[in-house]
DNA sequence: TGTACATCAGTGAACGCGCGTTCACTGATGTAC
DNA sequence: TGTACATCAGTGAACGCGCGTTCACTGATGTAC
């Protein structure tokens, strides 16, 4: 497996833009060996430096794993507010559409997916990676309160988000972890999704 | 945290039952550092004995994970035949007992369940753990079949039980990691099973 | 335009550590006679 | 009941390994004059 980690050749002594590729370099390979069997020393070999260099640009190990995390939660949210676009607001449709971001995105980056969710949020500092994950649940409040024609979001609607949440939260790890295929039939992602948010939805 | 830790003491050269105590002592400290973080010889030091007397015992460190996963799913699947039997065949409030033994399993023992289902089953020798997992959907699809008054479990079944799997699944999670207290109101999980539940069963 | 110098990103060697696993061993136990 | 012996569970020392992090360093770059 060692084709997988291949090294970075550069010409020049400083390295223009390090930070950015050992987070790179760390997400790729969180993908690869999953979150908990992610190495500084194996980053440094995939960037192509020597292992002392990521101290310059991060604290310690756990700030290299928050970054990606953090970018995560940035490019899951991004997806939710392109997929949105083609909707018209209020629709069930959108949320549909959320559930289906989340899904896709749990499938297409599982490592980083269960990095973003499997942090220990003991320690400060990753501030950051919650505010963006309320700002993200701040979304589906907001969709679901529109779907509902609330005047402003209430208890309800914060009840339905969580049971959606939930719902896509599950989906995703059964799909990640490979429980889905235990039944008889084909799984219908697309219409599964579907069928709860009218579930919950409904009044 | 080396109080967590302790070391038991034994007063004859041989064990009794060191397969037993190693798989104790590997759950306890599954529990405590979570399922990444445990270790061999922790686990000697906690049962007393030397780093080579698991070889004794268990294949590897792996076997000895499996050992306390398959455990685990025993464990559950016990609680929920357990958590069945004042209910009524067929109701409702089985459906919802199946959901709390769920989530209150994971938020008991938090570390075994993340141990269940992060396992990769890339491996041989972990099918005792995909069967007891596979035995206690069909729990699950038997009782949706029962309370939908189903001849035989159909494929409507199974589409609402891999709803409900999700569903507590992935509330099991966001409780486990601290994300259900985001919101400004009480979290009353009770209800939020018997009003999933409800939605999930309804036509 | 040319030079001296401060800055600081990256080096490479080293550290101490705990890990998983193996090895030849030891000593308690159960059994055959 | 007593003894010889096979079995095998547990020992303790050792192994090689990769890890996270630190250190004094080096050399490329930008800037002041």
């Amino acid at each position: 497996m060692k084709k997988g980690a291949q090294t970075q050749k550069r010409d020049t002594y400083h390295h223009g833009d390090l930070r950015a590729q050992l987070i790179e370099a760390t997400r790729q390979l969180v993908e690869e060996k999953g979150p908990d069997h992610f190495s500084v020393s194996e980053a440094c070999r995939v960037a192509g430096v020597s292992t002392a260099a990521p101290y310059k640009h991060f604290k310690d190990k756990d700030e290299m794993l928050h970054a990606v995390a953090i970018q995560g939660m940035q490019r899951q949210q991004g997806q939710m507010i392109e997929e949105l676009k083609p909707y018209q607001l209020g629709t069930l449709d959108r949320i549909i559409a959320l559930g289906r971001v989340y899904t896709r995105f749990a499938s297409q980056e599982p490592g980083v997916f269960r990095l973003m969710f499997g942090l220990s949020s003991d320690h400060d500092e990753v501030t950051e990676l919650v505010e963006t994950g309320t700002a993200t649940f701040e979304i589906v409040q907001l969709e679901v309160a529109a779907c509902r024609g609330s005047a402003e979001i209430n208890e309800q609607d914060v009840h339905r988000s969580f049971q959606l949440w939930s719902f896509v939260h599950g989906l995703s790890f059964l799909a990640i972890d490979g429980k889905l295929n235990k039944a008889p039939m084909p799984f219908d992602m697309e219409f599964m999704l579907a069928d709860v948010a009218q579930r919950v939805m409904a009044d």
